[in-house]
DNA sequence: TTTTATTTATTAACAGTGTTAAGTATATTT
DNA sequence: AAATATACTTAACACTGTTAATAAATAAAA
């Protein structure tokens, strides 16, 4: 049986191998101009090839989205150290801000893009696991804020909706270059130091203070 | 004088039935599906027509845009009755909830999709009216607010941007399909009645008040 | 009025996209 | 050795936005 299994292995590889060349050319020129034709010349096999190992481009969009998410993930597991629930959320929503402003190919295909969404609809049964468990971060530290006597009277799942819809609203607006025609020099002095994602930053956490 | 003037009468008459086409298109099969050859076929002209009357695809989507904020625009014009400023905030926060919610098309084009802004950057040396002078309604009705003793110790520009964001953030999350994934029953009663949107709808007002 | 110039529209083509049907080697099993 | 299964490729379909070259229609100049 170790024939097959190296074959199996193989397969396993080469499946790995059209993700890696499809993340490396969507990482280095960006998601539009990444093409299936693309993807297989850097894995030197004809185009038809990828489709005896991704069903279709949105199942490789789809697998891309996943390494988003992991990617996503790893930055959000150092939050474990930060022991109060309160600073735990501040730093969540400083990661995530950071992981926007880092990564936002992978951003717009995890939270905007609808390719894995419909990948999710057609093969996952509507069930997009990478966006449930990632809220649920959110909600479960949501809870236990409440329980030290944050945000009191509000659903936790409103708050929860607030917070996750503010940071994609201050992402995207920026990310989709909707910021640019706003000049804040009216209000903030103008420190060349500073970037527009350091003022969306200070923003956010005044409105967090706001809000508990 | 006379015949140049209908000439030129006429000519703008095909580049606005050039554009009723794209529009009729655009939100009978979606932006995706309206292709050049499409809006050329209902127009009864050849495709290459269409590129004597707009530079190319982006100057079209970029119209077509601008459609968009005459109508977010038109939905915005009650608010003028509303005289208390933070009630006029409210106010403009539902309506533009509810442009997003029934015009799904048309908000993607004005405040996602980079083609009106790749055409902003060529053409219109990266001067975005539509957006800048839209942000402006709000800008001043925040400043209004704060003269009546709202969202004390914060910065006109902090407020618009969080309040901008929030909405921004729940229309985008619920169109990209996003919040399918969030149940929300843990938290509210589930009333049959009440769409998802009347749900995003109340966290927003519950999340204004507390902001003030 | 005839000729020239300009405007308007078209055909054909380029270079690209995702995807599939049909065919070809290669390797495994009977 | 013959039949079957696996892995892969070629060729093609039906699209996409866009441009160069060309033809037809109109206006201006001779």
């Amino acid at each position: 049986m170790a024939i097959s299994d190296r074959k199996i292995r193989e397969k396993e590889d080469l499946k790995k191998r059209i993700l890696e060349a499809a993340k490396a050319l969507f990482l280095e020129k960006g998601f539009e101009a990444t093409s299936m034709r693309n993807i297989a010349e850097k894995v030197e096999f004809s185009p038809t090839t990828l489709y005896l190992y991704y069903k279709d481009k949105n199942d490789i969009v789809f697998a891309l989205h996943q390494e988003g998410f992991k990617l996503l993930a790893q930055q959000f597991s150092i939050v474990s150290n930060v022991e109060h629930p309160y600073e735990r959320l501040k730093t969540m929503g400083r990661i995530y801000l950071k992981f926007a402003e880092e990564n936002p190919d992978f951003y717009e295909l995890m939270f905007v893009r609808q390719g894995p969404i419909i990948h999710v609809q057609k093969y996952n049964s509507d069930d997009w696991q990478e966006g449930s468990r990632t809220y649920n971060v959110l909600y479960e530290t949501v809870i236990e804020c409440q329980k030290e006597g944050y945000f009191k009277n509000l659903l936790p799942h409103s708050v929860s909706l607030i917070i996750w819809s503010t940071l994609h609203g201050m992402c995207t607006l920026h990310m989709h270059m909707r910021l640019d025609c706003v000049t804040f020099e009216d209000d903030y002095e103008i420190d060349p130091e500073k970037s527009r994602t350091d003022y969306i930053y200070e923003t956010f956490i005044s409105f967090i203070e706001r809000l508990k």
